[in-house]
DNA sequence: ATTTGTGCAAATCGTTTGCATCTGA
DNA sequence: TCAGATGCAAACGATTTGCACAAAT
């Protein structure tokens, strides 16, 4: 499973998390949402554990960090290049499907840094009727 | 100028904020580091006003509020469409020249909403040797 | 004179940390 | 067994807010 595969302990709460993350497709989250979902599913897991865990699959992969330009910080368990769509109010991140917006002609960087990854963020505002 | 062109009262903190910002081409800065370049020169401002006057500033489009995924919210002068490469630790932001990182073919978004902005983040990491 | 802005300190929000206790290998 | 994980509460850093005072029109 993904845990060992990872290196890490199975602890009930990793195991437990693991699943809702990783259950039913790419999601989106903030530590907030996933507290409030395992709360839901009975799962007993405090918010700082939440935290720590989400720091720790970042770092081994499981998931990524998104760049929304809000103040919540945004997760993602689709791992692959791709890039979103922010709602206004923060509200909903939506994938954008693969071949829209490839990026063309990168440009020159500095000397002793490499490209980590591209972040395309669309923000969206309702339309006014 | 521009502070009575977009229906501001002029004040002291405000002119002398707008003078710091727009006196020297474009510019990446956060709360903080304008607030300690307004101590610097000499500028009797807090903090709050700081953060009261950019977020006026933003709305009647001086500055703009950049996506770089990092905790601290940057703002650019440069209120035209453009692109940022940021460092690993959020100490710098670097412009992407005109002609690099065009876009092209957005994706489908939803019903009810329209494109407000498109930022592209390239996240830079420092090469380990 | 009236409206709006400012500064301070306290409040808020998201996130991290210290530490005592528990648990998986 | 015992290194590592958890939970709680306190700490923290960035940002916002309430309110009394000051300044702009």
């Amino acid at each position: 499973m993904k845990l060992q595969d990872a290196g890490l302990r199975c602890t009930r709460q990793r195991i437990e998390l693991g699943r809702l993350l990783f259950a039913k497709g790419d999601r989106h989250f903030t530590a907030d949402l996933l507290h409030e979902e395992a709360k839901l599913n009975q799962i007993p897991v405090s918010l700082a554990t939440i935290y720590n865990t989400l720091q720790l699959f970042m770092t081994v992969g499981l998931v990524r960090r998104l760049a929304t330009g809000g103040q919540k910080t945004w997760f993602d368990t689709n791992v692959s290049e791709h890039h979103h769509l922010v709602l206004e109010d923060e509200s909903r991140i939506i994938d954008i499907p693969a071949g829209y917006l490839t990026v063309h002609q990168l440009p020159p960087i500095p000397e002793d840094t490499e490209i980590d990854r591209i972040d395309v963020v669309v923000q969206l505002k309702r339309r006014q009727s």
